[in-house]
DNA sequence: CTTGTTCACTGGTCCTACAAGTGGCTTGGC
DNA sequence: GCCAAGCCACTTGTAGGACCAGTGAACAAG
């Protein structure tokens, strides 16, 4: 027999809106509502379910803010597709409070940074193909020609990472650098300085390229860490 | 002048309760909110903002939803301390329809937990006092302890991974690792399936505690990835 | 075939009412 | 003086009705 806490033994009351979510994401999780599908408007859901308005629109809203369907204002709400990318948008408001509440989860942020992309170099260096390479090289290129505005660079940036990311075959991975790296950028865009290392930012770059076309995954490994160690300098906080 | 797409020159308007959610995560970032204090009620937040009750009611639940408040019926809602542990549970709903729908998103999550665990072992090699040590030897007879019930031994098995974790005083690190080993025991709790290896579980566990005390990150990286490789395959999905 | 209009549907917002729960204060008993 | 029980004013949960604002499909006119 399992020993439980105290706390196991409560009855727990589930508001009605919360089972009316559950519900839903039952009807996703079987198929019965498949991406692209319409969602059954408020007054059918009320009917169905038996409960009134109130209960359908907060189960509604949930699954909204979890990224399962859009809602549009006088339109049909529709399920979306589940892709990682969209789960983890709904980080999106509680991240900023995060990093701006304690600004040492900006270090501890670069920190899994670092680790995630480290193990993505090794990875993607055993799976690069030509065709990777050459599309990294272009990306390269692409941001040579953002040179002159910051804010254009770093979304260069966030390009060349999330597409070495997309080497691995990993949606999860790709997601998941995707937004650290848009956490890290948008967070601090206001405070974005010229570090007048961009040149080195890109040449960094091909050199990685360089090892993963060789499938050299040490190689690539430890030319990421060091260009991200350096490229760490960039997202420091100007002194106030 | 920065590019944009055509769809950045779309006006886009915000529904009211998200101006209202706005307002009260401002009021958080700002400390007017601290954790522990009381919410105001929804009669004082429908007079102080000039809109109706279903306006603040779907604020509130978003707040609660990202963790940011504690709702109860009939009592004050609270500020909640801003932990990533809180942020990050607001992903269990949707992580369990994205690990249900897709089952190669297992072993993606899988290939994450590797590159994460490894990053984790060698930083947490560096840092290890003998008190880590202690308490990371404690908790391997702990799960000795719970031999013979595999969702006690699985929850001791979590304990050991993220006390580890807890090492690099990274508290995103123990939050995500927490999380995930959470997902990837909770969705498989139905097809657990007793492997007769936990002895080797605990042998292992007891060669990375070893090499975290002597701080050789090498050889707990090593450790930590050969006994990952090992345990991955007792979350296999068993045939259907 | 294109464009404009209409209308039935959708979601957004509000108000009123009542049910259910909580927490603080008061009172009575020991 | 302390503690427990009860009460009440507050809270949130749920519902129904009403109206506003937006969308999309159908149809008509040019």
């Amino acid at each position: 027999m399992n020993e439980q806490s105290p706390q196991d033994n409560k009855i727990v009351r589930l508001k009605l809106s919360d089972q009316v979510f559950e519900r839903l994401r039952e009807m996703v999780a079987s198929g019965e509502l498949a991406p692209g599908d319409v969602v059954p408007s408020e007054r059918v859901l009320m009917e169905r379910f038996g409960v009134g308005r109130p209960a359908v629109r907060e189960a509604l809203q949930a699954m909204q803010s979890k990224g399962l369907i859009t809602i549009t204002h006088g339109g049909r709400s529709r399920v979306n597709a589940l892709t990682a990318g969209v789960a983890f948008s709904q980080l999106d408001d509680i991240a900023k409070l995060l990093l701006s509440s304690e600004p040492a989860n900006i270090d501890h942020l670069k920190v899994i940074r670092h680790i995630l992309e480290r193990g993505t170099a090794r990875l993607a260096a055993q799976k690069c193909t030509a065709k990777d390479a050459a599309e990294l090289l272009a990306l390269i290129d692409a941001q040579r020609a953002q040179l002159g505005n910051a804010e254009l660079f770093m979304k260069a940036d966030i390009a060349f990472h999330t597409r070495l990311a997309q080497i691995t075959a990993n949606p999860l991975i790709q997601a998941i650098t995707e937004m650290m790296l848009t956490w890290l950028f948008e967070y601090h865009s206001s405070l974005l300085l010229w570090s007048g290392r961009e040149e080195t930012t890109l040449s960094e770059h091909a050199e990685i390229v360089k090892y993963l076309a060789a499938n050299d995954a040490d190689a690539t490994e430890q030319a990421l860490e060091a260009h991200l160690s350096r490229a760490d300098s960039r997202f420091k906080v100007a002194p106030s």
